[in-house]
DNA sequence: TTATATCAGGCAATCGGTTCCCTGGAAGCG
DNA sequence: CGCTTCCAGGGAACCGATTGCCTGATATAA
């Protein structure tokens, strides 16, 4: 079939071993023999094998690229940026949809299978005991997007989702509203628990400032205008929404166009993310940037780490966000 | 380490050769030596090694995923398609992001390392050599959203974009447009230019039509942007285009609005792939739908199919495409 | 010139499974 | 009851590579 170490050794007139080591960094080959070797491999168009070698080396720099959310456009900007890093230090992604997974036994079990070296989870939306799975089964692991805690079992990077919460309240009442809202994503996620923990803390410190708040059922954007216009419908909707995600507040902008309200002079809001779109003139979104570049130079860094150092103790590592101002809340008075 | 067949055969008390047995769909196992090694297997967590069977059966299971698209939010939509099919199949996609590459060597040296069963191109903007290059080592693959040619030398499955072409140019005529324009993607893609053709041989029937074209840098909302922004300044804009995709023409829309016109009053637009944001309120955009969901599934059966008939005489597979009428053209008269 | 250190490279075991070949026992048949 | 047929399952070779061990040759030092 196709060409093997064994067929070179013997074009080149050498043993096994000495193909192996030509290939192999760091091992000791004359450059007579290298050369030999080469010779013979680009005559016969010979290619070492990855996966037979990652039968007796361990490693088979395979990255197990696991995530949930194939619907927020802001993930393909997460693909990219994973499958370009991980590509560049010569490892492989292969990707898990996890679309339809409420538990992590297949894909762990799919995983080890194939014995990746290492897995990233991708997700804001998928419980800790998701990427906890993977650690049990001695993968490393990081959860990337995943919820900051003071006592991370895997290592976590992203945002400080209970801070943006903060900066949201702080931005909303620095511009003068007094009826504030929040509407997350869903309820059970956690990003959406920490960022309205934030929110309502920091507001709790305004007390002219009246808060209600409400879960839209998945980060996405029909989602987000069906419960926008609920909330428009009721008698009285807050004069700003602090929406738990970028595509979220696109749906609720939707919703208020339809309503005959308008943006910012009716009702402002500010999104979380920053993807792309946000800034597509027909959207103009105000938003909180999520450095996901950041995130994921940062959780690629990681991984690579454990590959030689698999015990390595956990560590949650946050990226501070900031606000990126466009045109849908009031102006500072 | 992990649990190999041969601890779960000592455990067992049965040769390897029986512990194989098991796994192995169709081969002859008693009743009694399967649930001894189901037993063995169960107690000691064994899982067989999906790398090392390949070793000996020459399959993999996995298969590439190739594409160069990652800032158009339709491939989102195209990579979840994806991944859940051949998950569902129990293969694996392998991802590869080839945004930077312009030679096909890399990725196929790569994939034939990893010993990938097959390989899906998925890319309307890569040119036929790339898909060839897999077929010329000897890899199964099929070419999504590939042109559609009548001597195909790889499986090619997508829309025949010369009718596309001509649907775009019968609706902008039958509504009455009498100065039409084609905002084509790169110049060089294929898709490209079968919409050109194919718009333009159609409104060669229509003398009464002017038609002019001019060519985006990428499928992106900047370069349609751009580009739109040129037109509009221009003296005399046409009162129609047909943009080459969705994202383009939500940059056009966007430029558009910038300049102070109003669409479809002062400026018609009409779109290809009909992605999810082109419904979406605020954007409403009149568009040819792109079938994905027939694509993909099709481009999995063709892979599958020649897992087990690797010499498939190649064949395009072109699905129809129809316009959905929102709201970014003149109604009909 | 001789003794010692160094290193290239061959041999063979090994990684975790699969599968061909073969044997022994049970079942089927006349 | 004796003979053929069938099948379960063990032994061993093999898939494509890596690597520890050992030997022989060369370089270095004394």
């Amino acid at each position: 079939m196709s060409v093997t170490l064994k067929d070179v050794a013997k074009e080149a007139g050498v043993s096994p071993s000495a193909v192996s080591r030509t290939y192999t960094p760091g091992a000791s080959v004359s450059d007579n023999t290298r050369a030999k070797v080469e010779k013979a491999a680009a005559d016969l168009g010979y290619m070492p094998n990855a996966l037979a070698s990652s039968l007796t080396t361990g490693r088979t720099r395979l990255i197990g690229l696991v995530s949930n959310n194939f619907h927020n456009p802001i993930f393909l900007e997460v693909f990219d940026l994973f499958t370009r890093g991980l590509q560049e230090r010569g490892l492989r992604p292969l990707l898990v949809n996890l679309s339809d997974e409420t538990d992590p036994e297949n894909s762990v079990r799919m995983l080890r299978q194939y014995s990746v070296d290492g897995v990233v989870v991708a997700s804001s939306t998928l419980t800790p005991a998701f990427s906890e799975a993977f650690k049990e089964a001695n993968i490393p692991v990081v959860h990337s997007f995943g919820r900051h805690s003071s006592t991370p079992q895997v290592h976590v990077v992203g945002i400080d989702n209970v801070e943006c919460g903060k900066i949201a309240a702080r931005e909303l009442v620095a511009r003068g509203y007094k009826r504030i809202g929040f509407m997350g994503g869903p309820s059970l996620a956690t990003s959406t628990q920490d960022r309205l923990e934030g929110f309502a803390s920091e507001l709790a410190l305004h007390p002219q400032v009246t808060v209600s708040h409400s879960f839209a059922d998945s980060y996405s954007f029909d989602a987000g205008r069906t419960e926008m216009a609920r909330l428009v419908s009721a008698k009285k909707p807050a004069e700003a929404y602090f929406c738990g995600d970028d595509v979220l507040s696109i749906g609720a902008l939707s919703a208020i166009a339809d309503s005959g309200l308008r943006v910012p002079d009716d009702i402002g809001i500010i999104g979380l993310n920053d993807m792309e779109m946000a800034g597509w003139q027909n959207i103009n979104l105000t938003t909180i940037r999520q450095p996901i570049k950041q995130i994921i130079s940062s959780s690629i860094e990681l991984i690579v780490a454990m590959l030689d150092e698999p015990e390595r103790y956990p560590e949650a590592r946050l990226f501070p966000s900031e606000v990126v101002e466009r045109g849908t809340l009031k102006p500072l008075p």
